[in-house]
DNA sequence: GATGAATGAGACTTCATTCAT
DNA sequence: AATGAATGAAGTCTCATTCAT
């Protein structure tokens, strides 16, 4: 009867959404440029979502259930703890690197990072359950690393993002393997 | 004529825009309201900072500048590492607790998170230095236990910050006096 | 093929241009409102009117000769003028009402108030000619009552629009009944 | 010390508003066609009226204020009833010739009509009242004719508008000096 | 040097209208 | 003929910055 709403244009404006506001922040990005991106007119966008900080938490939500559900799926493979938490650390780390400018603009949302101190208190839960029989693994430990982790990757400049990754591995599994 | 009161508002002018940028964020902060705080007018801030963007880069300076000099006075008393680290650990809280609106704002800075990564660096390798014989106090390890801490009290919302404080507290004792 | 179906269509639209721009104002109805409460599809106005100006004009022009229509049925009874006079005044407050919306909505139309005027002459023309009998009830007297009726009216908050007819009614029977 | 806030351009910009909401309506004018033609930058308008409808408001007010005071003054010289009624009519009738676009203004702002019919009772309630010695002169009548004569100079099409007055002063003056 | 009124670019958002389905 | 997603022009308002005083 008429076009009919675009799932795909949906997750294109999110795409295009994750990227710009990683690069420029909540404030810096604009709808247009959002629209451009996402090949759309800017009155588009509000087909979709509501308005500016809608579409921003959003992307947020999109990136984090991802996240949740990568973890998940390798905690369920339910090998030994040793090992799962080597995988875990290898997925973070990518996925880290791959959403590095959802990330960042994630962090840059003053007015939302509470809404960040909530997932990270989920995600050290369900990790560190998992691995109950490591010796540092522990909760509280477990959101440190977690919270320090995703605040160097999201602080590196881009370039630098492998080194980094580097690093923070070798720190990690030094700690894991620690007696 | 003494240059004494230009500097007198110029440090009226850093505190007040610590004050606001903390608050608001980088984008959300006026330059009318870091005037009004700081009881001058809006063209006068030009004389004492280019832009916004430098006002904003002044008053980080200005707050990492206090935290390192604070940091290094602790450490130049020379007592035992263990010793050392508690005292650092508990001026640090209390710092991020007193300066919970500027971390906010600095980190909501997304276009300037590269500058905190790099003085993140030397605030690690100067706290591992003093912490040689700690066995959990290497550079690398000091990196993420610190961006945890500074993220995590960054994100908390301000009327559970002290109960964050205890809880990374407790957690960091832990770890320092593991054998 | 019969047109009938398309015909309550327009009416259905009509009917719900009459109410929404009544409501709201030549400006700030929206074009959806107006889809929404006649229970089509947007582009579906424009099959029977071509922009909304022309479906303000079609609301508009409906209604008064909806009255037109009332108002000539009332002398077509040929009673004495006193008679007919107070029909009339009762007929024209109680559509005056029923139809408040809409006339407020008609006078918030500025570049439209010229239409007004010339229906309100003849309007007086068409009340006064059969009303020759009555002392104060000349053309131009006409004009001005009606056009302050009709004003009153349409200023007056909907809650207290009982108690304005009520006054009008008392002025008008007086000026009518003066010796 | 800096560019003081100008008197004068306040007056400047209201004149420009009562000019461009009178010609458009409140909706159609934009705040750029008042900038313009006051002379002074869109963002100006702010420094003086905190948004669109404060100055559409302060304009209206404006106007208001100005027609009781001219109203007043003219009853303040306490002739006799039937020569300030004919002096208050020749001046009213002078000032809606006058602000004829901006009472165009004040009667397409359909959200602001409440307004207008508080101030009608105001103004019919001090007219009345100064003329208490004439027979048609009653307080509600008056509503009535002050109504319906701002109605019909409001609606009459610009270029016709002397011959409307005439037509309006001719009827009014007989009804006055009916016996 | 200080002031703050003035500037004007640019942001978000709305909505009349179009047109592929 | 009907639909409604898509368009994009245009509007209001904000605010960093300038500059006359």
């Amino acid at each position: 009867m008429s076009r009919q709403p675009d799932e795909d244009k949906q997750q294109r404006i999110l795409k295009a959404a994750i990227e710009v506001f990683g690069t420029q922040g909540l404030e810096r990005a604009t709808m247009k440029d959002i629209a451009d991106l996402a090949g759309v007119a800017p009155g588009t966008l509000y087909t979709y979502f509501a308005d500016k900080e809608a579409l921003f938490v959003g992307a947020v939500d999109r990136v984090w259930d991802d996240f949740f559900a990568g973890t998940e799926a390798i905690l369920a493979k339910g090998s030994d703890p040793r090992t799962s938490s080597k995988a875990l650390l290898g997925y973070g780390l990518e996925m880290l690197k791959a959403l590095y400018p959802l990330v960042r603009g994630m962090i840059s949302a003053a007015n939302r990072l509470d809404l960040m101190h909530a997932r990270l208190d989920s995600l050290a839960l369900l990790i560190s359950k998992s691995m109950s029989g490591l010796p540092n693994a522990t909760f509280e430990t477990m959101r440190i690393w977690i919270s320090g982790v995703l605040f160097l990757l999201a602080t590196v400049p881009h370039k630098d993002i492998d080194h980094e990754i580097d690093r923070v591995k070798g720190s990690l599994l030094r700690l894991l393997e620690a007696p």
